[in-house]
DNA sequence: TATTGTTATACTCTATAACTATA
DNA sequence: TATAGTTATAGAGTATAACAATA
């Protein structure tokens, strides 16, 4: 896989730029997903629920229970921090932590009925807001989310 | 043609969906959109600094110059949180505050020359980044990702 | 002795309330 | 009196270091 240097930026040193093209659509293509991300993620069910906190329930629900060490490695934390976002979430009746049946030393950490209704409720807001969206557009345009939702994930997975 | 992979919510009651593909395309997006947004972030110039760090450069070298009062505005926090970012910055060296010519119970928050470097090269590796994803991607696909970018700015808009 | 989780401590980022300086 | 910014204080979220329990 080759490199490519880009110079795109307002820092150009007057070399011209070898594919002007690619580098436009990467930017717009950055700029569009940043701002779209920041608009889905204001849709939420709990607003003083913070993104790591939402997070984690979210794994939760996705991937079903985690010991605390796990946990942590998913969402690119130490245990330290996990495990205080964790009992925080544990007081607010989210999840449980109950001891590891073959492992004493581990946790299993699990979603509680309040922390699933949470995220589905938070995934219920973002969709509808988004499904909204969407009926504004023409069939041509859907199809084109559509197809780049699968590129845009091929492409965040490499 | 293009499969949509469904990612039915695993806590469906089994009430009946209405709209089944619209959701279908408003879930796949939404999480595309969150997963590209994450890869994207992780690429910056200063690793140490934060996500809340960085918008206030980037803001400062999009939108120029900001009184205390908009800065805080435009990135929805309080008066006193961006006061304290804002010091931080100014204590790296990123940008400068100086009275306000007019009104002197304002102040002037302005990118220094090195706030600005920072900005250009997180903005040169996230796009050297995506660029480099596209390139393993075909003319159609880079196609329909330049067209869907169009759109989701049209839909972070409304 | 190594691993898993937790506690201790410290710094950043967020907020609300109170204060200073200026209009 | 109202506005712009700052300071005081507190809670959340992050980290590293040290500790306890278990394998």
């Amino acid at each position: 896989m080759l490199t490519i240097e880009m110079t795109t930026n307002s820092t150009n040193t007057g070399r011209p730029d070898p594919t002007p093209v690619f580098i436009s659509e990467a930017s717009g293509l950055r700029m569009a997903t940043f701002r779209l991300a920041r608009r889905l993620r204001a849709q939420r069910a709990v607003d003083s629920m913070s993104d790591g906190q939402f997070a984690v329930l979210a794994a939760l629900a996705i991937h079903g229970e985690h010991t605390l060490g796990r946990l942590a490695e998913r969402e690119r934390v130490t245990a330290p921090s996990m495990n205080r976002t964790v009992s925080l979430l544990e007081d607010a009746g989210y999840l449980t932590r109950t001891p590891h049946e073959d492992d004493r030393r581990k946790v299993t950490i699990a979603l509680t009925d309040a922390g699933r209704a949470v995220v589905d409720e938070t995934v219920r807001r973002r969709d509808a807001w988004l499904e909204e969206a969407l009926e504004g557009l023409s069939p041509i345009e859907r199809e084109t989310l559509a197809a780049a939702a699968e590129i845009m994930r091929k492409v965040a997975e490499r």
